[in-house]
DNA sequence: CTGCATCCGTAAAGATACTG
DNA sequence: CAGTATCTTTACGGATGCAG
């Protein structure tokens, strides 16, 4: 795990009070994880691993390792044979909603102009 | 520029609507940067650079070309001697306040419960 | 099945020094 | 002042093999 403590910025948030939760929720592979884990509740490794296709059993682990230290995710280990793990969100990653419903507001009125934003840039850049 | 397509996820918004944007507004120091520009108006760069004190130069200057490429910040060059550049919001960057304050808002009400279960994590990998 | 361990390549971040 | 050039270091992510 290469991940605990060291995604928490230095000093950063003396310059902007949302970087820790940014670290926390924000990190690689988080928000799609969350997103799984919220949309088609309670499942198993493989099949996280199956729906967030490109990502693999190594980092998954390592996210979910992470998720569940800060307690957004529950994981749950079935003693059988074979052995049986399932993966959901918590409480605590449930109080997220909101946060993911205005990020997907965002989202909807604002990316083309992100977009129209690139292409005007990068056609501004060809011409100089 | 190192940066510029290399964020661009290669699927995830196949599990996750939310990624792209996440690339786009959370990716490393936009936060603190966006955050100055809001919280202090149009500056320049050493003015950036002395406020997120443990940025370089080198990065910043990636970040805020990051930054203006999608639109989220405006740059003005002044051909003087010396020169002088200010950075300042966009009126696209500007729609990211309430984003902003839903994080702000989450960050105080949940952030102590993500320590709490940090601590509680860390105890119990500590006892097995 | 679920994962951990290891090696490895790439690429971003960081530190430092230096120009127009 | 506003970066750029260069070098070093670190982390990420892929591939493989193996254990419970």
């Amino acid at each position: 795990m290469t991940i605990p403590e060291a995604c928490v910025s230095p000093d950063p948030e003396q310059a902007c009070p949302i970087s820790p939760v940014v670290d926390i929720v924000f990190s690689r592979w988080t928000t799609p994880i969350l997103w799984a884990l919220h949309e088609f509740g309670r499942q198993r490794f493989v099949e996280l691993e199956r729906r967030i296709s490109t990502i693999t059993p190594k980092v998954l682990t390592q996210r979910l390792r992470q998720l569940e230290r800060d307690g957004l995710v529950v994981r749950t280990y079935h003693p059988e044979v074979p052995p049986r793990v399932e993966y959901e969100i918590s409480e605590l990653g449930r109080t997220l909603a909101p946060l993911f419903a205005t990020l997907a507001d965002w989202s909807a009125t604002h990316l083309r102009s992100v977009d129209q934003a690139r292409e005007a840039y990068d056609a501004a850049g060809r011409a100089r």
